[in-house]
Order: structure tokens, then sequence, then C-alpha cells
DNA sequence: AATAATCCTATTGTCGGACAATAGCAATAT
DNA sequence: ATATTGCTATTGTCCGACAATAGGATTATT
């Protein structure tokens, strides 16, 4: 041997908890809905104490490993497409990105997820899409809040249809990031709800006919027309979103 | 007034503290590159003890929102595409995704970026990937482990060039999930690497005829030569990558 | 007996203080 | 001039204590 030391592990203690924790839950030993022991019962086991077990705890309840449960007592859960959706969304909110940014991502991801759509949406979920469909057309011209929400339902929806956990996170990230704007900019954007609705009528018969080509086209019709609502309401696409 | 009163705020201090100060970043009170009081500082502004105050700044800290500068102090940093694209995958690991999940967003996203970066690449970026390119094609054969990384840092190069921080961290993320399952298939792929260069070729001269539909068509097969490289070594796509 | 009010207990949330470990910087020695 | 040492501010960890809560057990009320 060359009587060299092995850099000695050096992580503060509660990065450790952490990643112990965090080690017991990617290779199962603590399973999805199992609830995590008590504060005390932890600092036994890694002999530290609460303090420290409880910033290790603080690491992952912000990753969303563990969550509280009633009496606040945490359980793992493993995280969901709809979890990493949420982190990201707000990661990139607070980062900074604009309005551009999102509608590119939109503009290119969207008609794609629609060809796939095509191919891979059941019958049932298509049958659910022109529910929401449905709703939205009973929905008052002046409810622009309805509106949005149904718009957005619809995008959601072939988002899981998909059938793909990474890429309905993605999409989902993008829904949050739109949903909230489109509220305020689809009040300003005539006859919006009539625009919506057509371009959901015609992805829903591109669905049935299974023809990726022709959703792909009239998704990117559909966002694009989005997108116009911006240009109307006068937003500069190059602030950031907030 | 009805006599009602509003229900008041309960969540945990430590709660409190981690939301107070990401407002303080995200209204920009606190800019980016500062730093952070010290701990005794924050107690005293926020009239609670350390204990709680650091509860507060793991979550920050998981978030991303805050990092360790030298001397351990604590400093601003708005999360970039590189840590969301970190966090997700890390997350998308830990929810157990499977390999096809991810191929099949690669294959859904990445023609689409490749379309877009015939549009938008600079010239200067296309001289960073025929400069990757070219470190690959003087890799020997059999360095695995040097083919892989430049596999995936031309994957990068042209994700960075979007100009786009949402698809840069949306397909970063991609990347950092077959990475490294990458480097133990391509191992028993034959000729991966002569494969992966032709590939490349063809796609830089796309690129540089900014020819959007051939890019999207020659990433589409380079991404499906990369997927026959996990069925040549055997690995059951619907296992989890981790 | 059924239901509502009350107490009990386990656990989390918060506190205050204490000391060790460290990093950066200043003072000192060679 | 450089290397060493000591100083100081700050973080990392520990301890012990108590208040606040949630759920469940227990009692009172009809």
């Amino acid at each position: 041997m060359d009587g060299s030391f092995e850099p000695i592990e050096r992580a503060p203690a509660y990065i450790r908890v952490y990643r112990a924790i965090e080690e017991k839950i990617s290779d199962g030993s603590l399973k999805d809905g199992a609830h995590l022991p008590t504060e005390a019962d932890l600092c036994a086991q890694f002999g530290v104490t609460r303090s420290t077990v409880r910033e290790g705890l603080r690491l992952l309840e912000q990753t969303g490993l563990i969550v509280r449960g009633p009496a606040k007592k945490f359980f793992i859960r493993r995280p969901a497409a709809a979890d990493i959706a949420a982190a990201a969304s707000k990661s990139f909110a607070l980062g900074g990105v604009t309005f551009s940014e999102v509608f590119d991502a939109l503009a290119t991801l969207y008609p794609e997820a629609a060809r796939l759509a095509a191919r891979r949406l059941s019958p049932e979920k298509i049958a659910d899409l022109k529910k929401v469909r449905t709703t939205l057309a009973l929905v008052a011209d002046e409810d622009h809040e309805a509106t949005v929400d149904s718009a957005v339902a619809f995008f959601q929806q072939i988002a899981k249809g998909l059938d793909n956990r990474v890429m309905l996170a993605m999409l989902q990230s993008l829904n949050l990031m739109i949903g909230e704007s489109l509220r305020h900019v689809i009040a300003r954007a005539p006859k919006a709800k009539d625009r919506i609705l057509s371009a959901q009528k015609k992805l829903v018969e591109a669905f049935e006919a299974r023809d990726g080509d022709l959703a792909a086209e009239w998704m990117r019709k559909h966002i694009a027309d989005l997108k116009r609502g911006y240009d109307v309401a006068k937003v500069d696409l190059d602030e950031a979103i907030l």
C-alpha cells in the first residue's frame, strides 16, 4: 500500500441522514406508503440529535420524498410526475424564464405529443377529452376563468394519455407555467372560447382518426392561436413569467 | 362586517422562514449572488431560534435557491437549467421511471429540438459541435467511457444552442437519465462509435445547411440507433433506470 | 346505547444555550 | 518573503426542556 489515506466522509451529519434515508427509499427498504419512524427513533438509529435529524427531514420534505400524513407523521412517497412538474415550474419561475421560452417549448413539444397521442390515446381517454370539450362548450362566453380551466384540462388530458411519466411531468410543468398568465390574457382576446373549441374539435377528430400528422398540425395552430392572445393583450413575451 | 375571522396563518415557523426568504429572492430584494445574512442575524430578524432558521435554510438549500459559498456562507442563486434538470432526473429515477419512458421522451423531443437547432444554432455553436465530434473521432474504439461522454456532450451542445432555458432543462434531464446507463450499454454494442460518428456527421451537415427536416430525420435515426444498443445488451426496457 | 365533551399520550414544533469544527484573516516566526 | 500559528466569526452538532397538536381513550350527557 502507499500509506495514503482515503479522504474521510466529511459531509455534515444532516446530509448523511438525508442520504441514508433517500438510499433506503430508492432501494426499496422503505416502501412507498410506509411511514417513517418517529424523530426520536431516528435519533437513536443514527446516533445524532433531533435537531440534526430534523434538518435531514427538511431536505427530504422539500424533495417530495416524504409527505406529512395525518397526525403530522411523515410517510414515504416516491415523487409523482405532478410533484416534479410543480417543482420544476416553480424553479423556472424563480429562475426568471420568459414567456417566449415557455411558448417555444410548448410549440415544440405539444405538437409531437399530439402526434403520439393520436397513436396511443385509449378510446376512454378520447371520450374524456370530449367530455372536457363539452364542459367548455357549456361555459358562458364571458367566464374566462372557466374557459382557461377547460383549455388547460384539455392539454392535461392529452399529456396523461401518453402513458409516459417523463413526458407527463414535462408537459405538466408547461401547463402550470402558462395556466396562470393565460387567465389574464384570455379575457382580452375576442372570441377566444370559440377558437379554442374549434381547435379542440379538430384535435379530437384527428385522435379518433388516429391521424398523427393532422393532430400535430392542429396542435401547432392551437398553440399559435393561444400565443396570439398574448400579442393582442400586449404582453411582452420577453418578460419573465411570475 | 360579518364577524367572521380569517383563518390564521398556521404554517410552522420554519416554513414561514423559508417562504419569507423565497419571496425576497423572487421579488428581487435579495439579488442573485448576494449572500444571506448569518444565521444569527436571521434569528434576530425573524424572531425565532437558530434551530428554526436552520430548518428553513435546509428547505431553501434543497430547492437550490441558496448555495454554499466559500466559508460555508450561503449565497443566493436563482436556479439554473442545470439545477432543474438534475433535480428532475433524480426525482424521475426515485420515482421509478423506465427506460422506455425515457427513450420515448428522447425520441419525441430531440428530433424537434434538432429541427429547431437547424434554424437557430449560431455558427459558433455549430463549430463547437464539430469540435465535439472531432474529439470523439480521436478516441480509441474501445474507450467506451469517452465515447459515451462525447455522445452525450453532442446532445448537450445542441440543447444549449437552442437558447431556451426551459427546453435546455428538459433535454438535460433526459441526458442525465440515459448517460449513466448508456455507459454500460455501449460497451456491448459493436461498432457503436462509428455509427455515432456518422450520425453526428449527418446532423452537423443538416445544421450547416439549415435543413430542419433533415436534422430531425437524422436525430430520429441516431436515437433509434442508441436505443437498439439496449436491445443488443438485452436490457429490459420496462425496468426502472437507476 | 349513542353521542358529545374531556382528558391522556405520543409526537412534533420551538426554544435557549452550549461547545466543537472550520474558514478566512491577521499576527508572528523563520 | 514565506510558512506557521493564533484569533475570530460562523456554522455544525448536541442537549434538555416545554408548548402545541392530533388521535385515541374515557368519561359525561341524553
